[in-house]
DNA sequence: TATTGTTATACTCTATAACTATA
DNA sequence: TATAGTTATAGAGTATAACAATA
């Protein structure tokens, strides 16, 4: 974890710097660019990001920066078609040398070799598992939705909140309009 | 990168579920239950947060919850050192089990024989490397110090602003009171 | 009734810079 | 001068719930 941590950090320090994006939003503009054609908001999520919408959010943004455009499907009509623009796909060209340089730096060059795809293939079969898993443990949902749900054995810390608010989270009223 | 995601958010999940507290705050509190003593502000921070100001910040929360204490170094009156409390302790304790349980079923159990003494081993080298590494490459500055730094050749996205406030990062103006 | 996507809102967290105090 | 830590502040990001519209 600390290595991925280390790994994640530099990762997004670069894409800062050269293209002032977050992770998030590259991984976002990286996977509208290898895919031919357009993508769905939900096909665009997978695997990214865990809600719906912290997707619109970012979505919100790059278009707003012109890196994307949505447009209704005509297919299905509650859906929306996400492209990427030629102006995203500059952005991607021009921070991906970097990406590839840094991750190359911190991973794969001090691994000798076999090495790495040793550690490709573990972590393939790991994702692989996981993605099959149904989320289990302290998250019996669905895949995108909340991650909150009280567990049953749940017991608050027996002496004081954690949260800067001092508010539960519990504490969300719910009420039905 | 994808199932470290995945691995993560289960694992934010069940802290957060049984403990109410996040993926960092457990970091803390597990290094404090470790370390024998205590341990300043400095060595606590290692590894888990990139800033001093996002430590001090956590302490307060964990301080607050009453799960840590925080005195003045004998030793160096500049130091904090940084103790967990009986609270503290039993919150870990209350935790482990769930998490030891979470990160098996994830990532233990799915591998075969011999995997992950494999992954530890390459990830162990990767992680020496890097904290060896001078973190270079878009982040010529030492160790915990910030992250922003213009790096010359910088240019902005030539379509548009992606930051949510339309406001650069640059302009924080800072007056003092 | 289920799914797709958006919006409003609240809150957590992180980082920057300035500051204090000690080594 | 360098290091340890705190504070103020601003902003990014995320999640929840409610909502609208279509399948």
């Amino acid at each position: 974890m600390e290595a991925v941590s280390l790994l994640q950090h530099g990762v997004e320090q670069q894409l800062r710097a050269e293209g002032d994006i977050s992770y998030v939003q590259f991984q976002l503009l990286a996977r509208l660019a290898n895919s031919h054609g357009q993508l769905t908001m939900t096909q665009l999520a997978d695997g990214v990001v865990y809600s719906r919408s912290g997707l619109t959010y970012q979505a919100g943004l790059l278009e707003k920066a012109g890196l994307i455009t949505r447009v209704p499907s005509p297919d299905d009509d509650r859906a929306t078609l996400v492209t990427i623009t030629v102006a995203g796909l500059a952005l991607v060209d021009r921070v991906l040398p970097g990406h590839v340089q840094v991750v190359h730096h911190l991973l794969v060059a001090p691994l000798p070799e076999g090495d790495l795809h040793r550690l490709g293939d573990i972590m393939t079969r790991v994702r692989d598992h996981m993605r099959a898993q149904p989320p289990r443990s302290a998250a019996p949902r669905k895949r995108h939705p909340g991650r909150r749900q009280e567990s049953a054995t749940e017991k608050e810390p027996e002496d004081g909140q954690l949260n800067p608010g001092r508010s539960f989270r519990r504490a969300s009223r719910s009420r039905r309009h």
